[in-house]
DNA sequence: CTGATCGTTCGTCATCGTCGAACAGTTTAT
DNA sequence: ATAAACTGTTCGACGATGACGAACGATCAG
């Protein structure tokens, strides 16, 4: 899958230590055999890398099983305040979750994907495997729509071209040219929905979050497909959250 | 200062690619040129580092300077979640901080520092640089000597014998028997503190959270050292601290 | 327009990452 | 109790490959 590159300078060494890294994260922990068969590399070789990420706090052993260490905590703390969004839209994210009861994302894009930086929880809010620094593929997520949207043109072929537009439900978008009108009415309203695309029963409203004129993120409220289907109630919500991306969007440029 | 290992297997790119994330870090992004004259390394190998780690989420680029990525994020969280007392901590941390109005953590070990893995402020809470993810010395935090105090006399050893006993004010202990007196006082009496040993002005206390029988973290409260000083609301203050630990243990003992 | 600086590309050489075999513990089954 | 079948670990040697300097094109300051 990558040994058409050619000449690339990637680091074969660096990339099997991240590799070993992945296996750990898929398999919760894992001893070196089991790494080693899951990987094909050679048992040394697995060794070799734990033992240097162990050095350097990236991975624990726990007598003969090796995890993820806390290092990455560390440094993944670091990267969610590092994030000119996250200050301005935590409280704000609060706040709406609090209004409307449901759950409400801030999400940002990086190599493609949609990734939440912050999330808040309101009292009716329904269960999503959504965490902090998830990442989800933006053609199917509502604030992955509304950032996509305004994303160059080249910018949005390119993340379609490396993530495809993989099905969830009945009702995601796999057609490229159907996405593109998805996104352009979205643009055209100001506002862009997912409507059972990710999870069965469960739709969500996207926000873009602007800065400067470039779009940095987008805003996301989700909730049970049968409170958030009528047209009537959706013109409420739909103000309440554009208020509060406009809330961040002045927040954003006053600092 | 790794030269004299002679026989190790350490990877030295992963390690170089390692290092290149902690300039990131330091730095708060920079650009090829910055980190090649800071780490010593020539631009061109900082920049095969910095293409590897992008083309896998760590790092992330615009337009000539270099950041970390959000996949640091993902993994972090992921963390953070594995850990076994961070699902029963996080409730009850909570609850100890609106009790008392101070700042609550939760820390863990590893590698032979303690980590904050979730953390609650109260309503008259002080400002301080602990955030969670962040990494401190055992032997001047509560937390920390609570942990320390009970684990094996040698693990002990090698903890202050690589991390050192390092010096944050005039009343951070230093040398090694007043640790140890220390720790075994706390031991006794079952409870540990932190008097100005690590910030001017700044008190905690810290108990022990065990889990078959094994200390496995800590939780501190951490405040203004008037408020701390005395003997008298001491008292109440810290039957609040061992029930809420109290209250974890048997929680973990139950999942 | 010019000089300096940036990030990037490229090809070579010597390093060092990889592998298999042997090691030492630990658990499982007989 | 004993053996067989695991585990994680150590070690040394070979050859792939990571590091470097030189040249590149692009960008910015004066």
């Amino acid at each position: 899958m990558d040994t058409t590159d050619g000449s690339s300078h990637t680091l074969g060494s660096v990339e099997k230590s991240i590799a070993v890294l992945e296996t750990l994260w898929k398999l919760d922990g894992a001893g070196v055999t089991r790494i080693a068969q899951s990987l094909d590399f050679s048992k040394s070789t697995v060794h070799d890398h734990l033992s240097t990420l162990e050095r350097n706090g990236f991975v624990v052993s726990n007598g003969g099983t090796y995890e993820l260490g806390l290092r990455f905590l560390n440094f993944g703390e670091y990267v969610k305040r590092a994030q000119p969004l996250y200050a301005v839209a935590k409280p704000a994210v609060t706040e709406l979750a609090e209004q409307t009861g449901e759950r409400v994302f801030c999400m940002v894009e990086q190599h493609g994907l949609a990734t939440v930086i912050c999330l808040a929880e309101g009292e009716r809010s329904v269960q999503t495997d959504l965490r902090v620094g998830t990442h989800s593929y933006m053609h199917c997520s509502a604030a992955g729509k509304a950032i996509l949207a305004h994303l160059d043109r080249d910018r949005t072929e390119a993340i379609l071209d490396r993530w495809g537009l993989k099905k969830f439900t009945g009702e995601t978008i796999t057609e490229r040219d159907h996405l593109y009108d998805e996104l352009e009415t979205g643009r055209d309203r100001g506002w862009f929905v997912n409507r059972e695309e990710y999870r069965p029963g469960v739709t969500a409203f996207g926000v873009p979050l602007r800065s400067n004129g470039e779009v940095t993120g987008a805003i996301s409220l989700s909730g049970p497909a049968m409170r958030l289907a009528g047209d009537w109630e959706d013109r409420e919500l739909l103000t309440q959250i554009r208020s509060t991306a406009n809330v961040i969007e002045v927040d954003l440029s006053f600092q």
